[in-house]
DNA sequence: TCTTTCTATGCAACTCGTTGCATAGACAAG
DNA sequence: CTTGTCTATGCAACGAGTTGCATAGAAAGA
């Protein structure tokens, strides 16, 4: 149950509306995990009634009031605990390997266009987060030295990054693989 | 829904019952996808009944009886149709990163163990993934020429390997991190 | 003016996934 | 003879996650 774990994280480096956790996890922890706004806005309510979270009402101008959520010591408390627990090691889910596997039951050259699509979204996903890093930690606005915290979101998204090129070049590979099943490559 | 689409290819593999499945989704399947043997048999069992799989009951000596699935026809036809249709690339979800994050507000060099532990475990499904490809691939006793499924499974794994290779050399990164941020007194 | 987009929150229904427990035959070790 | 392990299957309960829908104020553009 580590969502709760991460809006706590996620709510100590800044208080904010269930609206804003659903952005920050599309943005920066959606590096490594992903929520729906609904499951951001039942947890917070489930967070509240356990006493971990406040809520303070927010009204604003030009938009609809919204719900600013903090960190209460109960939560912090449990985060802490959380901490100190080991966890299991990731397992993967990854339905293109599936598909892949598959493909040996089917046409494999068809399978090209969805790996290239996957692979045009990694890219994507690179660049993206190589611009966050040159913004936030090695550009010349990045500040020096980094506090305890950057370090740790830095090394974090170096985690990112290094994820997003091992998957590009496992793709570039499954693309020779799939051309040189279906035939000679197009040059 | 890929646990159908992983248990469809399994089985096109290889016919088997669920508890053969629930160990190959500990081994080669399990270097891209997991599930239990809960979810393995409710699935064979909706599967069946939906007429996408064949069930023959295999008595067996020493051993309980067993239920052998197979792909029938219906099951076939919808692991082609889904080949065809895109999915999305993967989401994340790594709960160690998380923790990394929320260090911040903890003490990060308590970590270092947990992170070790779990370089332990990358490093150890490394050599089996490398293990498996030795026997399987690229060793003395493995066909040459390879057929196009197993050049397939063949890719898939070099994705495993290449996958594990990215988070130990990560997690030693963090490790110099978390050392070097326990390390020197902050000023 | 009308439609779309953005901010902001939420319900209901459903499927997916995990955990704990239960059963049962065969075999091996103590 | 009891305990433990391996094969083999399953139920029940719960928690996690997805999808579709609904509401509503404000701004921006056609």
């Amino acid at each position: 149950m580590a969502l709760e774990h991460a809006i706590l994280v996620s709510l100590l480096e800044k208080p904010g509306s269930g609206y804003e956790l659903a952005r920050r996890f599309e943005r920066s922890i959606g590096y490594f995990w992903t929520a729906t706004h609904q499951q951001i806005y039942r947890v917070l309510k489930r967070m509240e009634g356990d006493g971990m979270l406040a809520v303070r009402e927010v009204a604003q101008q030009g938009r609809p009031d919204k719900k600013e959520y903090s960190v209460a010591a109960p939560g912090s408390a449990a985060l802490s605990r959380w901490l100190h627990e080991p966890i299991e090691p990731e397992s993967m889910r990854h339905d293109l390997a599936v598909k892949i596997r598959g493909a040996a039951f089917d046409d494999p050259a068809a399978l090209i266009r969805e790996v290239e699509r996957h692979h045009a979204v990694h890219s994507g996903r690179l660049a993206h987060y190589l611009a966050g890093e040159r913004r936030d930690f090695t550009g010349p606005d990045a500040p020096v030295p980094l506090d305890q915290g950057r370090e740790l979101q830095h090394v974090v998204l170096r985690g990112g990054i290094a994820y997003e090129r091992m998957t590009i070049a496992w793709l570039d590979d499954v693309l020779a693989t799939l051309h040189r099943l279906g035939g000679p490559p197009p040059a």
